[in-house]
RNA sequence: GCGUCUAUAGCUCAGUUGGUUAGAGCGCUACCUUGACAUGGUAGAGGUCCCCUGUUCGAAUCAGGGUAGACGCACCA
């Protein structure tokens, strides 16, 4: 083996192998487990995000299909309409050009030819990650079988009644040109004003004043309503106001929506451009005068010199004629929430068109049900509130959308209008009695991306078809997804899947944190802290990485401080770290916290962590290869050390497998990380040198500590596999043929996990091996504080050994020796007299470093003195808790047994520790 | 306005139903090229567990109230 790890070297032929070995897909065998890949962009490429998230599946699939389960990981791709229209109309625009000079077909074959092209990056980059779904089974959300499933389910909920089109205020995009839904408008905070107008009352008798954030929709006012039991206002309800500018009448009404309150108590209603004033227009019967064009400017219903300006220069000019006319009574500085849209930025208008819903409240009832009785369960628990808060307000999803790239919406209008629902145009013509004569044209618009998204968990498994795949893999074991899209995508998909199939669409919901750069920023590309996976998987030069990170900036003016900030944190650019360590750190991170901080500091951790197993595989080997590792039977003598490492492996599997069960990712790394390294290469392959570098240790000793050098190490790769597939191939495909593993199998992937056996966790054991440790730890101090060259062998003597104290020695004085460099161990009788001494504490066994000639008294007693203070102010502690006549009383006696004994423990510690203090003094 | 979350070592974070000497990684100090590994080893330093009050024999942990910050939902023109 190579002397460092090289992950470069190995992954992508390691990859390649897997998937052309076909070992990505579900067995067909043992209890199904599977997991929905959150469809990502299908032209987008990989983000931090997503590969937190996917290694986290990865991890789970991989640790599942070792474990024998039917375990399919679904991957596919999503159309993200919104998001890949607006990429590709961005180069046309490059090109001087629109989509509609291309034409509604010719625009959607462009995005077709972008997505050939671009389309792989994703999936090819999840393979980089050493991601294992199942890629036979890849789909799109446009693939003719999902579109099949859209339209299906389009129709059914049509035929139901939950499926309507009105003529409704909509949040719209004027950039995007189409309706969004609620959640896809963002409101901020902004600075803005506030224009206080007076509106004259027909009949001359006065004016009132009100108040707008938005001028320039006084156009389309249709009322000014007051407080009904405002008592300033009494006379003026049921009056008329000349609006200003357009010299419209309008009425003065009353309702309990206005807060006499809040400025003069008068409201101007706008019922076409504002929700409120929506439904107080609807209540009142008030004319909707829409006065906006699809892209923000004035329409023809407003005044001439107003038609066709933009909005806000409209707002402008509006607020200048009102001054001039001493209309407008004063500005007021003014916060404002302001809507804008997810994807453009640009300020949402509230704007009336016909679109389509979907109904959701009696599907939002069974999905809220699912979670209150525990048949779906977040995790952590606390999302749920979060889910029922929204699922309890939920308002009519509006699923239509203005725009050319997605599901067309199966419905067809003649030309008096009517609409027709159906599956194809045939399908509404045989069923309406409609002969050619009567011309139909399919409506315009396509559907939400998140209407397709919805179907995911049965749309992937074969719907409407009864596949044997619905039966089996729904519902999946768990959904892997952020907190980010519980309302796009999570809820709804409960609900669709609920109401077509009558299942749930997976039990556990387990929510992720987002990752956020090293001092909690979210990661963007205006703010130039982005990292790329990839880079930190192959590394990248400080240049390439600085013009990545300034190159198509929507706002270049930032280049050259982003240039700046990352010329500083990164002065030699990225490290290849390799896959293994960019996944162990994700999964590392993976606590229950809502903002994960990535720090670079882990990512290089992890990879000394993967040089420390290929290091210590290099010592197995070096120890196993071409030696007999018992693998086919011969005598076996199995040391302490090899009984101990066993039992620690049990311990540490039983807890690995506990925090997998719980979802704990951050402490399953931990406990392997902590094996791995403080105990397996720390101590055991420590213990095994005294054994095999020994001539006196016989065949069988020898034997029994290369078949446990090697078969753990074995065992271990098996653990650690589901986290770090490429080493543990790498370094298992070695490793098996010396172990007692005998299988045709070509990949550690499709091995069985390790198997917990509570007869190996020999707490016997466990104490004889932490004795040890405390023996060599004990000298190494001394070693340490004294300056005593660890070269330098030293002759220990030993008092007050116990039974057990002596039963140990002889079990491990190979190890002792070896390990602290000792000379000699000399057992004191109980009466012997020692010669001045460093002293280190074993429990009650005291072991002492003559000091002749080595060790300085000033240095020991300082050492003494210290260890001294530690177990006073342990002991005083102890003490006080047992004076303690409610402690004694009240405590569980577990507990008072603990204290008793520790108190006695200390109480020694300090006869011994004090005794010595007495020795040195007495030099 | 309603709701959720966070505060522990210089930094990034763990800390189970209340009982630990409050831990890890990185960083820091000293020593060590010892035949797996300097991407390493050994030993160490470093903490007012945000603040206050309470419950309790006992609080980083539970309750109440603050402070600072993050987020979601709904919003008064």
């Amino acid at each position: 083996m190579e002397k460092t790890f090289e992950p470069q070297s190995i992954e992508k032929q390691c990859y390649q192998q897997w998937e052309d070995a076909g070992l990505f897909k579900a067995s067909g065998e043992g209890q199904p487990y599977s997991i929905l890949l959150p469809p990502p962009n299908v032209t987008g490429s990989l983000h931090m995000g997503h590969g937190f998230q996917q290694t986290i599946m990865d991890a789970l699939t991989r640790y599942h299909r070792m474990k024998g389960d039917d375990t399919l990981w679904q991957v596919g791709t999503d159309h993200a309409g919104i998001a890949t229209q607006m990429v590709v109309e961005r180069k046309l625009n490059a090109e001087g050009k629109t989509r509609h000079d291309l034409g509604r077909e010719t625009f959607i074959d462009k995005i077709w030819e972008w997505k050939e092209q671009s389309g792989g990056t994703i999936t090819s980059q999840m393979r980089r990650l050493g991601t294992s779904p199942d890629w036979d089974r890849e789909v799109f959300t446009m693939d003719d079988n999902l579109s099949n499933a859209v339209t299906e389910v389009f129709v059914k909920l049509h035929e139901d009644g939950l499926i309507y089109r009105g003529k409704r205020l909509v949040n719209w995009d004027p950039v995007l040109h189409t309706a969004v839904s609620d959640l896809e408008v963002l409101n901020e905070e902004e600075d803005g004003h506030m224009w206080h107008m007076r509106y004259p009352l027909a009949d001359g008798s006065g004016e009132l004043v009100v108040a707008t954030t938005r001028p320039e929709t006084m156009l389309g006012d249709t009322a000014v309503a007051v407080h009904p039991e405002d008592e300033r206002y009494q006379h003026v309800i049921g009056k008329e106001i000349k609006l200003p500018v357009t010299g419209r009448l309008i009425p003065v009404i009353a309702d309990d929506y206005v807060d006499p309150e809040f400025g003069t108590g008068c409201v101007k209603i706008t019922p076409a451009h504002d929700f409120n004033d929506y439904e107080m227009g609807k209540r009142h019967n008030l004319p909707m005068i829409n006065v906006l064009t699809a892209d923000a400017r004035l329409n023809d219903e407003v005044p001439e010199q107003y038609r066709g300006m933009d909005r806000f220069d409209a707002r402008k000019q509006i607020v200048g004629d009102l001054d001039a006319s001493g209309h407008l009574v004063k500005v007021d500085k003014h916060k404002l929430n302001v809507p804008r849209g997810d994807r453009t930025g640009a300020v949402i208008e509230p704007y009336l068109t016909d679109q389509w819903y979907v109904a959701v409240e009696s599907l939002a009832k069974p999905a809220i049900e699912a979670v209150e009785s525990g048949e779906i369960r977040f995790i952590p628990e606390n999302w749920n509130k979060t889910y029922y808060q929204w699922m309890h307000n939920i308002q009519d999803w509006c699923i239509s959308r203005q725009l050319w790239w997605g599901h067309r919406i199966p419905a067809w209008y003649d030309n008096d209008n009517n609409v027709y629902v159906g599956r194809t145009e045939e399908e509404v013509r045989s069923k309406h009695g409609l002969d050619a004569s009567v011309a139909l044209r399919q409506d315009e618009d396509v559907l939400d991306t998140w209407f397709s998204s919805a179907l995911w968990p049965f749309a992937t498994m074969g719907w409407p078809e009864q596949t044997p795949e619905l039966d089996k893999f729904v519902p999946s074991s768990v959904l892997v997804t952020g907190f980010d899209i519980i309302f796009f995508w999570v809820a709804r998909m409960i609900m669709m899947t609920k109401k077509f199939t009558g299942k749930i669409p997976f039990k556990d919901i387990y929510i992720t944190g987002l990752i956020r750069d090293e001092s909690g920023d979210k990661m963007s590309k205006s703010k130039g802290n982005v990292l790329d996976p990839i880079d930190l998987i192959d590394g990248i030069e400080l240049d390439a990485l600085v013009a990545k990170r300034t190159s198509g900036m929507m706002q270049p003016q930032l280049a050259e401080k982003i240039a700046k900030r990352t010329r500083k944190q990164f002065p030699d650019g990225i490290q290849a770290y390799g896959t293994d360590a960019l996944r162990f750190t994700f999964v590392s991170m993976a606590s229950t916290s809502r903002d994960i901080n990535f720090d670079m500091g882990r990512v290089e951790g992890y990879r000394n962590f993967c040089n420390k197993i290929w290091n210590a595989s290099r010592f197995v080997l070096m120890n196993t290869e071409e030696h007999d590792t018992g693998r086919d039977g011969g005598e076996m003598t199995l040391s302490l050390a090899d009984r101990w490492i066993w039992a620690k492996f049990q311990q540490t599997l039983k807890d690995f497998e506990k925090a997998l069960g719980d979802y704990r990712f951050d402490l399953a790394a931990q406990t392997v990380y902590e094996f791995t390294w403080n105990q397996l290469c720390d101590w055991y392959l420590e213990l095994t040198k005294p054994v095999l570098n020994n001539d006196a240790s016989s065949d069988a000793e020898k034997r029994g500590t290369r078949h446990t050098l090697i078969n753990v190490l074995e065992h271990t790769l098996r653990l650690l596999h589901p986290f770090m597939p490429f080493i543990t191939e790498e370094i298992w495909q070695r490793v098996m043929p010396l172990s007692a593993v005998k299988t045709d199998a070509s990949s550690i992937m499709v091995q069985p996990f390790p198997q917990q056996d509570a007869a190996l966790l020999d707490e016997k054991v466990l104490n004889d091996i932490e004795w040890v440790k405390k023996f060599i730890v004990g000298i190494r101090n001394i070693r340490g504080e004294m300056d005593i060259s660890p070269n330098k062998p030293l002759n220990a003597l030993l008092k007050n050994v116990s039974d057990e104290d002596s039963h140990r020695l002889d079990a491990a004085k190979g190890f002792l020796d070896k390990l602290s460099k000792l000379e000699s161990v000399t057992v004191l009788q109980a009466d012997e007299k020692a010669p001045p001494s460093a002293t280190a504490l074993v429990g009650e066994m005291e072991i002492l470093i003559p000091m002749a000639g080595l060790i300085d008294k000033d240095a020991e007693l300082a050492r003494l003195t210290k260890a001294i203070d530690k177990v006073q102010k342990d002991l005083s502690r102890t003490e006080g808790k047992l004076a303690n006549e409610k402690f004694v009383s009240n405590a569980p006696d577990a507990v008072i047994e603990k204290e008793r004994a520790k108190l006695e423990d200390g109480r020694k510690q300090m006869e011994k520790l004090n005794e010595q203090v007495e020795t040195i003094r007495s030099l």
